[in-house]
DNA sequence: CGCAGTATTGAAATTTCTCAAGCCGAGTGG
DNA sequence: CCACTCGGCTTGAGAAATTTCAATACTGCG
């Protein structure tokens, strides 16, 4: 991986927020200059860093300029239920805005690079131009659809069919972001943090893996997905992108 | 149950969106008379009547007056996985209004009394009054903690915890919509539901209802749910209700 | 080259599901 | 008033899926 690939400039946040706003709502000049008025900073992570946590009461909201954060909760016997995950343009924490105090952690997966706006100024925003604040609340439900999908998709699919559907979100999604690199895209996981995603054990998920491979749907090694056979995926999967409602 | 315990007439359904949305967000005397100035028809339904499906495109929004409206995916074998229950004033489907066509259906889960809101109605009422929509935002953001709940429950948690935390969510939120009566709430499912719900066999429900009867923490029978034991049942089940982010 | 983390494998232990039968209680009609 | 029926609950037992455990291989990096 070359050394800043996908690294933004601090100018670079404003316009990625922009253009992502404008995929969920017609934002008109006065909406965009207001946006474009507010103040953030950006920050580098660490793999494994967490950026909140669980119980934290955030001042500020996160947005994703390069890299993988992911969600996750933390069960009373340590065990960690990863949520979703979340690529360029997207904003894991928005909710902290008015749900005050975290009832899950956010952490970048691998090396990660967010910027970061208070969240008095986003609040301000949405007062003074509503039209953007319909364009984040579509963003939101969005996300709240994918959390469907996730009960869904842990709750009622087979374990090979479960771990394919994850791979088709999460390729879907990468290439909606403009990450996709041919056929292929990033997703920095092991198969432990698949397990704990998909509510199944490593092994399961190991297993699995090796079902796909057989069937020469899907390659993944060293963090990098490779998309063998899409159709067949998406049919194995039972997957309709309806619910991720691309504008 | 008495016969028409708990329904609403027409002028309620108002006061009740309005409280509802006040407990979300300091509204002023012409936010309210906003809210009030929408117009509304309600509805009855019938158990198990749908109220919306996969992939219409609803223009009204639905509030709940009375009676329990669930949520749930449909897969391509037939199976139907709930994502979630909703009580007198829950809105389940605001998401309708800006994410156009439905990923999964609504339905009324016993007899249920319904508020039907004008699409186009709401959105001007957002448009001229941000604190409005702002309420509304954190209804809907809590109904997002919800589904993150459930995507740990559904992954991570034992089948008697699973079943002991979905009995203390739902007790948690009827007590706060004021639908306790004692130590007893209504929870009109079936084990086959309970299962559909939970990702687990209508058998594993009923044997996880043993276990939990055994241990004289609950009893649920007819679709009444008595709370035994509420501190022995949410150490079992690791509930903690921050999540439900009660203002 | 060797370490550390990750992936893979096999086999036993355990959980969960399926199947199928019997039970129970509420409502129905003779 | 009682037999009947229907839906939902309960039970047991075998089959299947899943997890656990533990040993072995692999891979990238210092």
């Amino acid at each position: 991986m070359s050394e800043n690939q996908g690294f933004t400039s601090q100018r670079g946040a404003f316009e990625l927020l922009l253009s992502k706003a404008a995929q969920h709502g017609a934002l008109d000049a006065a909406d965009k200059t207001a946006i474009r008025s507010m103040r953030s900073r950006t920050r580098m992570l660490a793999p494994g860093e967490d950026i909140v946590c669980q119980g934290e009461r955030p001042e500020v909201a996160v947005l994703v300029l390069a890299g993988m954060v992911g969600r996750y909760h933390t069960l009373q016997n340590g065990d960690r239920q990863y949520l979703s995950f979340h690529v360029k343009g997207d904003m894991p924490d928005i909710q902290s805005l008015y749900l005050h105090v975290m009832d899950h952690s956010v952490c970048a997966v691998d090396r990660a690079e967010i910027a970061l706006f208070p969240h008095e100024q986003i609040h301000h925003l949405f007062m003074r131009r509503p039209p953007v604040g319909v364009a984040f609340w579509r963003m939101t439900w969005v996300d709240a659809a994918i959390f469907r999908q996730a009960i869904t998709n842990n709750s009622a699919r087979s374990h090979v069919a479960r771990l394919a559907h994850f791979f088709c979100e999460h390729f879907f999604r990468s290439r909606e972001a403009g990450l996709i690199d041919g056929v292929a895209c990033s997703l920095p996981l092991n198969q432990t943090q698949l397990g704990q995603s998909l509510g199944m054990s490593m092994v399961s998920v190991n297993r699995a893996l090796q079902e796909l491979r057989k069937e020469k749907l899907v390659e993944f090694r060293s963090g990098r997905l490779s998309m063998l056979n899409w159709a067949g995926l998406t049919a194995l999967a039972g997957f309709d992108p309806t619910y991720l409602h691309v504008a």
